[in-house]
DNA sequence: ATATGTAATGTTATAATATAACATTATATA
DNA sequence: TATATAATGTTATATTATAACATTACATAT
């Protein structure tokens, strides 16, 4: 059985205005859905943290918010991105401190991140069985789970193929 | 196949200062073995790592060691905690910012880290059979996995029976 | 024992990440 | 329109981590 990939390495050029529209559109259709203000300044910290295949830093986006929004403060980001997180349109990945777009809004697992540090992005996958396993062996000590963070860390079959 | 715990939750009450020692001794013989020096500080950092069950935070080792050693900055500590993370002696939890005491120094993989929100305890696995379906499921994508990061939070035993 | 190079620590400053607390404004709906 | 709630503005500060350079301790060769 196959991981089935929520969001993918670029896989070198792509037409990534269609990753970041798409994105919008989901997370408007989500929000929608659940009754829930996208407002313009959580689109905007949205599209932001979509602006790459790689994971962006709070105080990247803000820089550029700042541009657009003199009001713009660490608590305009941290609350977006909090907004973000809590409605599954965004992922932290722990051990880098940055953020990054989820594939899918609203799947119910946390994915695993695939980080190539090669070229800098980050890939989700939602595996149900390694999941599952993961569950497993912390039953077996007697561990009941509520959420489990996977950062795999390595190189991308792009950065490989092109060594 | 159950996981081997590297480094259990406490259980109630224990001889902890066993666990401390434990711990020293085993890094002092395996910074001997290796020919590398595990000076006071180092020592010292180590042994207030593993003050309890719980992970330590960079500047609570700090305000300790300001007490007996003027000269203690945040320099100081970190770089003692680079030199036990390099060694393997300890590890540091990323969804925290904290550090916890290695159950077996030198072990080759990465464990894996269960984290009770209830108590604030962390227990380290070493899951090979995790660990191998993690790096299957990177394979299959074409990611070549270099380290690898598993994160696991929820309620242990002893909180839950504790219920 | 002394010189020499390297590793470790000291010291000062600052960067990077994140939150607290309270004021104001916008929005929904009664 | 009044009211409650959610969102944003604003200022300050907490927390986590590193840069850069000076000094000291340690191992080893002479
Ligand atoms: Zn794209
Ligand atoms: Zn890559
Ligand atoms: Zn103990
Ligand atoms: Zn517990």
């Amino acid at each position: 059985m196959q991981a089935k990939v929520l969001r993918e390495f670029s896989r070198g050029r792509h037409k990534h205005s269609a990753c970041i529209t798409d994105a919008l559109k989901a997370a408007e259709h989500s929000c929608k859905e659940r009754g829930i203000r996208f407002t313009a300044i959580r689109r905007r910290v949205l599209e932001l943290v979509w602006a790459s295949h790689e994971p962006v830093k709070a105080y990247d986006v803000l820089d550029i918010l700042r541009n657009e929004r003199s009001s713009a403060a660490p608590p305009t980001v941290y609350r977006a991105l909090e907004f973000l997180l809590e409605e599954g349109l965004v992922h932290k990945i722990e051990s880098l401190n940055a953020y990054v777009g989820c594939g899918e809004p609203g799947h119910l697992d946390s994915g695993q991140f695939l980080i190539c540090s090669s070229c800098g992005e980050v890939a989700e996958l939602d595996d149900p069985e390694l999941v599952k396993l993961i569950t497993e062996k912390a039953k077996q000590i007697g561990f009941s789970i509520k959420d489990q963070i996977v950062e795999i860390l390595g190189c991308c079959s792009q950065c490989l193929s092109s060594k």
